[in-house]
DNA sequence: GTGGTCTAGACCACC
DNA sequence: GTGGTCTAGACCACA
């Protein structure tokens, strides 16, 4: 009972899912970041998910930034930290 | 020069069909007030415009009341003020 | 004295220059219509006197659409009526 | 979960920031107050939430009034109401 | 040339 | 999934 695999959080799959992409180099080419209700919509996640999910990528992995009212914009690849070996 | 009639702001065009509206009685049979995103839509404002018409009816007529991340109730009509001759 | 010749207002001659740029087709391939502020500055003019000229431009030439908050918009040739003779 | 600061809303920073300095007197000797455009410009941010600020400083702190195509002006020293204490 | 209203979205905070 | 705040402009109406 106590020793079952570890349930990972909606939210940190989202997470993860969008990192990888941003890593990819997808939105290096001036691709605009999507948009909380566009990544709602994509995931089928309600605003809250999405909005942590966001904040991991903000705060834990400063892969983007966000200004309210504009929306979020990646991080040049220059800037951004190295991923955190787990 | 020209004699064109007074301009008058869209918000106050919805303000006064959702007031008459309220005043039919149409939403005293526990019908729930449309969300500002369903006004928005009805009328094809934006939603800033849409707040001040909704700021008109419940500041100035006393007609609705709102609550934060519940939406808009409308006020029994025992306890409307009369509306306002002009 | 009373012979003199006629003097031509300023947002006329705006007016005719714009109106001579929309029938030139400058506009009909995707450009936008330059907003009020843009043309203050290209013709030296103030705001009333260029919005007599968009004026002009909408109701009596029907070249343009104007929305409010949005923006003008030029009407497609198919639409315009033809140019007054005088 | 983490133990961060209620944000207080950018229009208020702007009030707070603008109510020092009227009861600092700088707008006292003639000085005329800024017009919105000045403080979008000198705030950095957009018309709506300089507006909002100034809607702060003018019907809950009674420090300016407002006239439609004149400009806001600061209320006398003498006829401000006292600042609240919160 | 000011303040006032509007657009078409975005993100923020609460239920 | 609501209402609340914000952006970056546009046009409207007053003095």
């Amino acid at each position: 009972m106590s020793d079952r695999p570890k349930r990972i959080p909606p939210y940190r799959l989202a997470a993860a899912e969008l990192a990888a992409e941003i890593r990819s180099g997808i939105y290096d080419q001036g691709e605009p970041f999507p948009s909380e209700s566009a990544l709602c919509a994509r995931f089928g996640m309600a605003t809250m998910t999405i909005r942590r999910a966001l904040e991991v990528l903000r705060e834990e992995q400063g892969l983007i930034t966000t200004r309210w009212g504009k929306g979020s914009a990646v991080v040049p690849p220059a800037e951004r930290p190295a991923p955190e070996i787990e």
